[in-house]
DNA sequence: TTTCGTGCAAACCATTTGCAGCAGC
DNA sequence: GCTGCTGCAAATGGTTTGCACGAAA
């Protein structure tokens, strides 16, 4: 699965760093730009995706790959007490966050205007490097609430 | 191990809601108590406190425990993307948040005035009701980072 | 041609569960 | 005495890994 003409920011990267392009790893990341934005997928759902579009890629290589993308900072990766976690494409430009039904575990994303900043000082005052700032509000969705 | 006199809070809880008062239930609690406030552990870590400290509780026990004790609100569970959870007793006065050192897992805990009223605020515009706001800001401490 | 990446199956590790016996209340 | 709790060992589920083969560069 060569292209000629490539200039994925996110290829290159990895041409940049002597890591392989391969039609494994193109796949997975054509599968991120395909969903929605903000869309977050285990390792099982991305999968499932990669075999239902015909791909064939092993679960093997699925976990690898997300874990690959993850440490580069390609992917978001997300946690969200479920047993098993999310990942997304890491777009800087829309930095959002998440409630979590601690009951359906139904998720909502809200928008951050605010948190960068928030934790890039705080960050500062205990000598850190900011990779990832995470708010998550675990509480009860207005269905599970009512119960 | 009962106790004529038991006004602990966490355990009068329990027998409120028709739960029995176990030896290993009490025992579990006093080590969250005897910890350093804001110490979090993790099941193999209070498992291997018990056994330490001459306690005979199980491994299964353990887990069902601090699962229990989570869903009841008493313990607040802390998922530090480390292939297990963290477990700290909820203490509603002094709440906290933490950054987390993606390369070697060092945690530090920083106090937080103001979140408690952000995230109702998101909850509430999207009818959720809060349980439990976590921030947590991945990131390289002073030591990682210098490589 | 030289690595690196992949697929497969087995291994791993944290957590859960079925069941029989034991202990709160 | 009833019923929930515990211990044990086996099962589970997500994720990782060893190894031989196949494919990028």
């Amino acid at each position: 699965m060569q292209e000629f003409f490539d200039y994925d920011p996110i290829l290159e990267n990895l041409r940049k760093r002597g890591l392989r392009v391969t039609a494994q790893r193109e796949t997975i990341l054509q599968i991120f730009k395909d969903e929605p934005h903000g869309n977050h997928l285990s390792a099982e759902e991305l999968h499932s995706r990669l075999i239902l579009k015909g791909y064939k890629v092993s679960l093997a290589t699925t976990y690898r790959t997300l874990k690959l993308l993850s440490t580069l900072g390609m992917l978001r990766e997300l946690d969200f007490a479920e047993g098993h976690k999310h990942y997304e494409l890491k777009e800087d430009a829309l930095p959002h966050q998440h409630i979590i039904c601690t009951q359906c575990n139904a998720t909502i994303e809200f928008e951050d205007h605010y948190l960068e900043t928030v934790s890039r000082e705080i960050a500062n005052k205990h000598n850190f490097h900011v990779v990832d700032p995470q708010f998550k509000i675990f509480g009860l969705c207005p269905q599970c609430k009512n119960k």
